[in-house]
DNA sequence: TCTAAGATTGGCT
DNA sequence: GCCAATCTTAGAT
């Protein structure tokens, strides 16, 4: 006998905050979800980025290309890119259609169709399975394919929701960056074993030391 | 459990 | 050459 779902709830556009930095806040919690024909794989968000209008480290920061038009789209579009030759990373419009910015889903913690992701990550810890946005892409069978296609369409590859009150949200800055470090825009879910990078909370006095050049 | 270093990879930030 | 990463290995805590 097949496990039920979790009751989640498709998210609406409309119910998605406008503003890129409060998008990837309120996407903490949340849930991300595949179908596939073997059945669903799902996960709670529970580590994202933000890449605001503006951002030197974004991919609109150039302006409209052909590779970065998802991010020009209406909340709630999905950007897929390879990066480092190696590893896909799963990315979110934000603000209104024909502004470029957009958030980095960086880490879910897995729910529903373990197997299915254990199948194609033999041997791989269930803590590892999605923490780090490579990996999340992988467990969640997510390709070039899904560029541009609709998270709020309840299908495929959709985002949602189960519980609609607030959960605390831990602030951090960002990960792998060499420009633009000290911007407070990485949140996460706090206590989480399923956190990609640093779970300490990021104090509003602490300063952000650049990384020494390598030699 | 964590940090860090080195190798690897492909498109153009 | 620069990168929004992963994997393995090694060492500290």
């Amino acid at each position: 006998m097949r496990k039920p779902l979790l009751p989640i709830v498709p998210l609406l556009r409309d119910e998605l905050p406008l503003d890129t930095v409060e998008l990837a806040r309120f996407m903490i919690g949340k849930y991300l979800v595949r179908d596939v024909p073997a059945g669903r794989i799902s996960g709670r968000i529970v580590e994202t980025e933000a890449y605001p209008l503006g951002d030197s480290t974004s991919h609109a920061f150039m302006g409209r290309r052909p590779y970065n038009l998802p991010m020009f789209l209406a909340p709630g579009f999905a950007y897929v890119r390879l990066t480092y030759g190696v590893s896909y990373m799963l990315n979110m419009s934000a603000e209104a259609e024909e502004i470029g910015a957009g958030i980095l889903f960086r880490a879910i913690e897995p729910l529903e169709g373990l197997p299915l992701i254990e199948a194609r990550r033999p041997g791989v810890p269930l803590r590892d399975l999605a923490r780090g946005p490579g990996r999340l892409t992988n467990a969640l069978d997510i390709g070039p394919s899904f560029n541009g296609c609709d998270l709020c369409s309840g299908r495929d590859l959709w985002i949602g929701a189960i519980e609609r009150g607030e959960t605390p949200i831990g602030v951090t800055t960002r990960i792998g960056l060499s420009r633009e470090m000290h911007q407070p825009l990485r949140f996460f879910e706090p206590g989480s074993a399923f956190v990609s990078g640093p779970r300490k909370l990021l104090l509003p006095t602490q300063a952000v030391q650049p990384k020494r050049a390598k030699k």
